[in-house]
DNA sequence: CGGCATCCAAGTCGATACTG
DNA sequence: CAGTATCGACTTGGATGCCG
């Protein structure tokens, strides 16, 4: 668990646009699911949600903390640095830890969202299917123009 | 079954306007369950739906059209009115009856929709006290403005 | 009855630049 | 690192009026 996010997870490739079961705004939904193993700083969801701006990002954040799914902690730096870590010792004390991490209530948003994956997974098809043929009729409808 | 749709099953009392969980635009869901039990026409729609502009409607049910959630048929009218039915003596024959109603694929939708249903049943009141204490926090960090 | 056309207000989203 | 500020395009939805 808390392994870093799959940085292709959410590649514009992913049909997950297209379903018309949506979560929150646009971003809401992805963001829950990033936060599904665990709190993530701001950064480390910025990986996967790379197409997404910091605004929209902090936007849907403050959103979801409104609502009481996405709890926002602030860490007081640690003055005694005698945890560095390998490779991380030239960054100088930042002014605090920041961490995203889905309250209860957010936790219990998977269900509804599984539920929603499935029916997205299992459907999807049909829908661009659907979407073709009414895109096709809408063509024949136009008079070659 | 094909009872008339409840007046008042979607008046804004109903606080399934506050659940994150959307299904299509602003009103594809509630059309959606109102076709639940059965084909259903224009004007009955309006009847749950009145809060709905005919356009907004027009618009949500060419949506669900497209993507093959819902299918829309012209049945010709009957020219021998054997069955005017009590109380309907005055109607001229209509152009044609249009009917509204979900495909196979539309009804799929039905399941992750109780799913959705039985979550903001559960949560919703959650989801209001947090958004009055967020309110809350929000004015209290005004400086008495 | 079952729409469509038009106008307009509000919200959503993205790009870009800047900050403590 | 974790945002904020500003601008503008695009989308959504409501009000109103007209039509076959």
């Amino acid at each position: 668990m808390r392994e870093p996010l799959d940085p292709d997870m959410f590649d514009e490739l992913c049909p997950s646009s297209l379903t018309p079961i949506r979560f929150g705004d646009k971003w809401a939904g992805m963001i829950i699911r990033c936060l599904e193993d665990g709190p993530r700083r701001f950064s480390e969801l910025r990986v996967p949600l790379r197409r997404v701006t910091p605004k929209m990002l902090t936007q849907s954040l403050r959103g979801l903390e409104r609502d009481g799914l996405v709890r926002r902690t602030v860490q007081a730096p640690q003055t005694h640095t005698d945890e560095v870590g390998p490779g991380g010792a030239g960054g100088r004390p930042p002014s605090g830890r920041i961490e995203y991490a889905l309250t209860p209530l957010g936790r219990s948003l998977l269900g509804p969202m599984a539920v929603a994956c499935a029916w997205a997974d299992e459907h999807w098809e049909e829908l661009l299917d659907a979407r073709e043929s009414a895109a096709g009729t809408a063509e024949s409808a136009r008079p070659a123009g």
